[in-house]
DNA sequence: CGATTTTGACCTGCGC
DNA sequence: GCGCAGGTCAAAATCG
C-alpha cells in the first residue's frame, strides 16, 4: 500500500480531505458540505448544461469540486479535460449559486442533497473525532473510485459503500435537475463562469509549457493502469511532471481535443474510455475555447522531442539552454486562495523560494516572477507566477525542476521565510485598507505586498501574492503585479484579513480565530445553507473550531463567509481548497490528534510531500511520504 | 549581518 | 541571420 495513495488520490483528498481531515468530529460537516455541495453542484451543474445526460463519472465532478486548481492541478490520468471543464462547470455553479444568495438560487435539489447526505453523513454516518481514522473511508472511497477513473452512476461504490443517503440525494438532484430550469439569470451566471473557466483553461493548455504530445497518453482507462485507489508516482511523475505539467492536460488536451473535433473517436482515446459522448459533448459545449489549445504540428514535434525529459533532478544544472525540454507543471489556483498571509515568523510554504527576476510578459498585463528555491543552495528547483490574462483571479505557477533536497522537516529550516511573512502582515494592512477604502479587490485580491521594497498600497500599485499556504507545504507566490491602473477586471471582493489561509498554521489559525470569534453568531456562517447542512456542519466546526483550534481551518473559513460573505468569497473558499491538497497532510495531522504546533508542523513536514501530493517525486521524499498511512 | 527583493543587462531559444 | 521574447544573472537596495 505504499502508494496507495498516488496523485489522483492526492487530487482528490486535496480537494476533499482537506476539509475531511481537517473538520472531524460530530458536526464536522463544514468541510463535506462544502464539499459536498460542490460534488453536488457539480454533477447538477453538468446535468444542467448537459441538459438530460445521464449521470456517469461522479470521481470527476469530485476532483473537480475541489477548486478550479485542484482540477487543474489533478495530476489524475483518469480525469479527461472534459471532466476538468466538467468540474470548472460545477464550480461555476457554485459561484452562481453563491453570487445569487446561496442555494437557495441553486435548486432545493442541491439542498436536499446537501442536506440528505449531509446529515445523513453528519449524524447518521458521521465521522468519530479527530482520532478516529474511520472519517476516512468516505474518503477512501471517494478516492478509490476517482482514483479508477470510473463511476458509472450516482448510485456507484463511492455512494454504496459510504453513504448511501448521500447517494440517494445524489438521486434526487439529478432528477430535479432535469426538469426545467428555473432561473435563466443563474444558468446564465453559470455558463459566464464557465467560459471564463474554460479560458483559463484554455490558456493553461496553450500555454508555452503544457505540451500536449499523445506519445504520453497513456493506454488504457486509469483503472486499468493501476489498481483501485492508486496512481503510481512514477506514473505521475512521467505524465505530470517531467511530460510537463500537461499530463494533465495533455492527455485530456488531446482527447479534448479529438472530442471537440470528433467524439466518435474519443474511445480510441486511451484513457478516454470511460468517456462517453456524452461527456464530449459536454465538454465540446462547454470548451469550446479549449480548443486552441490543440498544438501545431510543429509545436506538436516540439512536444515529441521534449519527451526526451532528462532525470528529475538534471534540472538544476543546466543552464538556460534546456529551457525547451524544461520538465515543468503548472498548477493553477485562485488568487484569493493565496492572498491569505499567514502568520508572522510562519513560513507559509515548507519551501523556501526566493524570487531572482520577475519580466513582463507579451500579451499579459501582469508580470511573472521567477522563483528559485531557496531551501536549500544547489537545489534546482525553480517557479514561475504569474496571473492568468484571462482570469487575473487565477495565478499560474509553473514549477520547473525538482528539489533535490528533502523537504525541509522544520519550519526553522526555512530561511528567509520570515520577510515574506512580515511582508503578508504588510499585506494584509494593504488588504485592510483596500476594504476601508472601498477599493476593489483586484488589489487585494491575491496579490501580495510587495515585498521588499515595492511601494505599498496604492490601488494601482503592483501588489502581489499568493499563497498556497500552510505549513504542509504550500506554494506560496509571493508577488505578481497588477499592470499599472491595477484593474485586473476582477469583481473580486476585498481580501480581507479574515479570509485566511487555510492552514494548519497555528498562528495563522490565532489570527483566523479572531475572525470566527467575531462572528458570535455561528448561524451566520454559511448562509448559503441555511438550516440545512451547512449549519449542522458550520456548527460542528464552530465547535470544533472552539475546542481545536488547530484543525478548523474552515471554520475559519465560515467564519470569513460569515462576514458579509461574497460571491466572490464563496469562490474564494473553494480557493482555498488548493490549499487543501498540500493541506491534507495537515488534514491528516488534524485527524492525527490534537498535537503541539511543533508536532503538527513536524509531522506534517515528515508525511507530507508536496511533491507527493502533486505527483512529482522529492526524492527521497518519495517513499517516505507516502499519503497512504494516513488515509486509511 | 544575512537573506530577500528589485531591476537592468545579458544570454538563449525560437520564429520568421 | 535577425529580432523578439523569455529566462537568468548579479549588483544594489531593502528588511528584520
Amino acid at each position: 500500500m505504499e502508494h496507495s495513495d498516488g496523485d489522483l488520490g492526492a487530487v482528490v483528498r486535496a480537494g476533499t480531505c482537506s476539509s475531511l481531515g481537517t473538520v472531524t468530529g460530530p458536526g464536522g460537516g463544514g468541510g463535506h458540505s462544502q464539499l459536498l455541495n460542490s460534488m453536488v453542484e457539480m454533477e447538477a451543474h453538468r446535468q444542467n448544461i448537459n441538459n438530460k445526460r445521464k449521470a456517469t463519472d461522479f470521481s470527476v465532478a469530485t476532483a473537480g469540486s475541489s477548486s478550479p486548481s485542484s482540477v487543474l492541478q489533478c495530476n489524475s490520468p483518469s480525469l479527461l479535460l472534459s471532466d476538468i471543464a466538467k468540474g470548472l462547470s460545477g464550480l461555476s455553479g457554485l459561484t452562481a449559486a453563491a453570487t445569487t444568495g446561496g442555494a437557495a438560487d441553486t435548486e432545493g435539489s442541491l439542498h436536499d442533497v446537501c442536506q440528505l447526505g449531509y446529515s445523513n453523513f453528519s449524524t447518521g454516518n458521521a465521522p468519530p473525532p479527530a482520532s478516529s481514522s474511520s472519517s476516512f473511508p468516505y474518503f477512501s472511497g471517494l478516492e478509490t473510485a476517482a482514483t479508477a477513473g470510473r463511476i458509472d452512476s450516482p448510485r456507484n461504490s463511492f455512494f454504496t459503500q459510504n453513504d448511501a443517503g448521500l447517494s440517494e440525494a445524489f438521486s434526487r438532484n439529478l432528477q430535479q435537475q432535469q426538469k426545467p430550469q428555473q432561473n435563466n439569470h443563474h444558468q446564465v451566471q453559470q455558463q459566464q463562469q464557465i467560459q471564463k473557466q474554460s479560458s483559463l483553461i484554455s490558456e493553461l493548455l496553450s500555454s508555452s509549457s503544457l505540451n500536449l504530445h499523445r506519445s504520453r497518453l497513456r493506454p488504457g482507462p486509469l483503472s486499468s493502469m493501476e489498481p483501485a485507489g492508486r496512481v503510481s508516482q512514477d506514473m505521475i511523475k512521467e505524465d505530470f511532471f517531467q511530460g510537463g505539467s500537461s499530463s494533465c492536460f495533455n492527455q485530456r488536451s488531446s482527447s479534448s481535443h479529438q472530442s471537440a473535433v470528433d467524439s466518435s473517436t474519443s474511445d480510441q482515446l486511451p484513457g478516454s474510455q470511460h468517456t462517453s459522448p456524452t461527456r464530449d459533448d459536454h465538454m465540446a459545449a462547454t470548451l469550446g475555447p479549449v480548443k486552441k489549445i490543440e498544438a501545431s504540428s510543429k509545436q506538436q514535434q516540439q512536444l515529441e522531442d521534449s519527451l526526451d525529459y532528462g532525470s528529475p533532478g538534471s534540472l538544476g544544472s543546466k543552464g538556460p539552454k534546456r529551457r525547451k525540454n524544461q520538465q515543468k507543471r503548472i498548477v493553477c489556483v485562485p488568487v484569493a486562495a493565496s492572498s491569505r498571509p499567514t502568520s508572522e515568523g510562519m513560513p507559509s510554504d515548507m519551501w523556501a523560494w526566493r524570487k531572482y527576476g520577475q519580466k513582463p510578459i507579451k500579451g499579459s498585463p501582469f508580470p511573472r516572477g521567477y522563483y528559485r528555491c531557496s531551501s536549500s543552495k544547489g537545489c534546482s528547483a525553480r517557479k514561475q507566477v504569474e496571473r492568468s490574462r484571462t482570469d487575473p483571479s487565477m495565478l499560474i505557477i509553473t514549477y520547473t525542476a525538482e528539489h533535490n533536497h528533502p523537504w525541509p522537516s522544520h519550519r526553522n529550516a526555512l530561511a528567509g521565510s520570515s520577510r515574506m511573512s512580515s511582508l503578508d502582515k504588510v499585506t494584509l494592512a494593504q488588504e485592510t485598507a483596500s476594504l476601508k477604502s472601498g477599493e476593489t479587490a483586484e488589489a487585494a485580491a491575491g496579490c501580495n505586498a510587495p515585498q521588499g521594497g515595492l511601494p505599498l498600497p496604492m490601488a494601482d500599485s503592483p501588489v502581489n501574492s499568493m499563497e498556497l499556504d500552510n505549513d504542509m507545504g504550500v506554494m506560496e507566490e509571493p508577488e505578481l503585479e497588477l499592470p499599472p491602473g491595477g484593474s485586473a477586471g476582477v469583481a473580486r471582493a476585498p481580501t480581507s484579513p479574515s479570509s485566511t489561509a487555510v492552514g494548519l498554521d497555528a498562528h495563522c489559525m490565532d489570527a483566523q480565530l479572531d475572525l470566527a470569534d467575531h462572528s458570535s453568531d455561528h448561524e451566520l456562517f454559511m448562509p448559503s445553507q441555511r438550516g440545512g447542512v451547512g449549519d449542522i456542519a458550520v456548527k460542528g466546526l464552530m465547535h470544533h473550531h472552539h475546542h481545536h483550534n488547530h484543525h478548523n481551518h474552515l471554520a475559519t473559513c465560515s467564519g470569513r463567509s460569515s462576514l458579509g460573505m461574497q460571491d466572490d468569497d464563496f469562490f474564494a473558499e473553494l480557493g482555498e481548497l488548493p490549499e487543501s491538497i498540500l493541506m491534507f497532510g495537515g488534514a491528516r495531522t488534524g485527524v492525527v490528534e490534537d498535537k503541539s504546533d511543533d508536532e503538527c508542523g513536524a509531522l506534517g513536514a515528515d508525511h507530507v510531500d508536496p511533491y507527493n501530493l502533486f505527483g512529482w517525486s522529492s526524492g527521497s521524499h518519495l517513499e517516505s511520504s507516502s499519503a497512504s498511512n494516513v488515509v486509511m
